[in-house]
DNA sequence: GATGAATGAGATTTCATTCAT
DNA sequence: AATGAATGAAATCTCATTCAT
């Protein structure tokens, strides 16, 4: 009694590998192209047919939401991490880790915060996490007293199109951007140059999201 | 024979207006639906026939190239004048100038400093005045001697997806954002936070635009 | 300033023309395919391109509403004259009226009495018409007095299948049909067979509308 | 040499099951969305796979095939039954009966008279009993004299979209129907209403039928 | 110069059928 | 014999661009 499962694993197992190949072709093809890219370009680099693409996924959508749940989750993965070390420094950690994470992928950004119904709760999670970090770094004094947390979303936002402008000729840039942005977050001794404008409120800053998702 | 020069200058004068009218309608169509927006679209905001659109507009890219132009020109301007007053103070102003220039007519960035044959020279004088810019701003004391060219033009790139996820619910986030990157850019009085990623060099820069002209 | 306007018009035929082409092609290829074939076919045989066929009509249900609201109206219009008449002769002549109607034009009758916006009007003022004809019909002694307004809707039904089945081969087959339903709807002079089934009621008979229309 | 009978008489056992069960998964998908329905949702009600349909049934129209030949079948056998008792209600009987096997299994009747090898045989056969039918209802002074054979057949076609129409929402509504057809087939005492068009030859219907089958 | 209908290649999505396991 | 993932041709619909009037 132990063939038959053996063969349900095995096809299972085959198209499972399907679906990673479809999603590290999208990746490419997305990197390259944007999510303009035709469908069946993303199943010709998988070496699949459009039928196998469209078992995976029912949508062109739902290929594009899975790539940018992964990569929620990865960043929510990331803050928690930093969260827990509390030593002050996770709010930098976690910049630099966001900005890696988002420039090995490019391409689908504009979609990876859309407040999607399973979104939604990661966006509250993350705002969060952010939350505490930024809590953290004040205590240790690493960053001043009215950095906001939507300063370090905003951050993270404008990191897309760092991205997609250097990723081919000057991978590393992003780098540079963020270490100017930490460096502004560092708090201010002669307390003569307090920020003027005010940051957004949480509240707000959930709304751009959901605007932003059409 | 003064007949019809009147009534060819009485042409003239409505092909300028549709013109207008076109690329007035462009922006606005655009800042709601990006590029991505069909041509039927702006041709019916600009109250004209398609034909209009594509006598004045070969492409559907021209339209675009051509906006993109007058934005060039208008960060250029805004550059010349910063530079001209030479105060040190001329490189914070146009960040200012230029993000509030970027926020005004969003859904184009992306082709901002696509490199076309008439961009290429405006990219090339721009970062000119940046580097004037920030020269002038080392010598007065106002940014940190490490500062490159490159990041403010980095920093200019931010501005757009900031833009696009801000602009209907915090139109004014992109200013707390450049506070944020000028206060990073400022001197390090103890000089131990040095920035230890090396900057992009003009050249780098250059590329990265090309790559990123398709 | 006569020209702007003749060309207008001149344009404006031509657009009329292919929207009449389309519908003509429409009409042919259902009556042969049904509605199950393919809209290129559609353009192709009315000498146009796709782009022209969605222009005219948005959808292919689009398509297939507007034959089916020029059958409808037809119908009305027919069950209208029929009911001025008042010669208790009505009913007859609109059932060999409607079956014609319907042999004309056969495959989509199955959305004949979709109830749409526009539809759900045109039904009830049918099943007002075909009320006061069968009033008529049984004032001037031409129909049992137990025949009900849905017996006829229901004999308007039934000539669909009759003439697909029939519309190649034998194309005047459905009159027979017809006149043995007539025979049936006659006053039963022994009243020995009055129908034991009772008919639908006319809520029934729109509910059967409804549930057919998806 | 008996373990290995016994395995194929269950193997052989299971697999007749999973044929019944995707005629009946067929039925019931086809009475909701007509044959139109994907092959998969059967192969799903029926809890089998892919494969296994398309072990038993070689294409999607072999399924159908084989109910609509089970649906001939029976109308076979109530034909056959009616015409045996040779009493002159075996016309009337057998359209209510064959009314019921048609509701019962909607949405695959316009294949029913298809004329496959297999159908060739049975609708001659089925000629051939309604015309006994017909002859035996003379004689017994329950029809007239001009009712043909081909009228009767009619009448089974036009029960197809009678049923469409009103399955879900008034269910017995085509008994309603036939009776009033049934009245029509009375015989005329006064003579005065002999039908004026002429039946369909028999050749006329089984050309019919075999333009009907695409 | 202006008009806007026409074009048709190309995009996404579906589904009957095949086949490796 | 059974499974269900894979296939790819075909369907509907979009839109930048052209061109007759």
């Amino acid at each position: 009694m132990t063939a038959p499962p053996t063969r349900q694993r095995a096809v299972r197992r085959e198209a499972v590998q399907n679906r990673e190949r479809l999603l590290i072709a999208a990746k490419h093809v997305f990197a390259v192209k944007g999510t303009d890219a035709a469908v069946d370009e993303i199943a010709r680099v998988a070496g699949v047919g459009m039928g196998t693409l469209y078992r995976h996924f029912p949508t062109k959508q739902a290929l594009i939401d899975e790539l940018v749940s992964e990569l929620r989750q990865r960043l929510l993965h990331l803050g928690r991490r930093a969260a827990l070390k509390g030593d002050g420094l996770g709010l930098e950690t976690l910049l630099v880790d966001a900005g890696r994470a988002q420039a090995r992928d490019p391409g689908y950004m504009q979609f990876l915060w859309s407040r999607s119904d399973a979104g939604r709760a990661s966006v509250d999670e993350f705002l969060q996490l952010l939350s505490d970090l930024v809590d953290q770094a004040k205590v240790a004094g690493r960053v001043r007293s009215d950095l906001s947390v939507t300063d370090v979303w905003m951050t993270l936002w404008s990191l897309r199109s760092i991205v997609e402008m250097t990723r081919t000729r000057a991978p590393a840039a992003w780098r540079r951007h963020i270490e100017l942005l930490i460096a502004g977050m560092r708090p201010d001794p002669s307390g003569e140059r307090a920020l003027s404008v005010r940051p957004m409120t949480p509240a707000e800053a959930r709304r751009c999201i959901d605007a932003a998702s059409h």
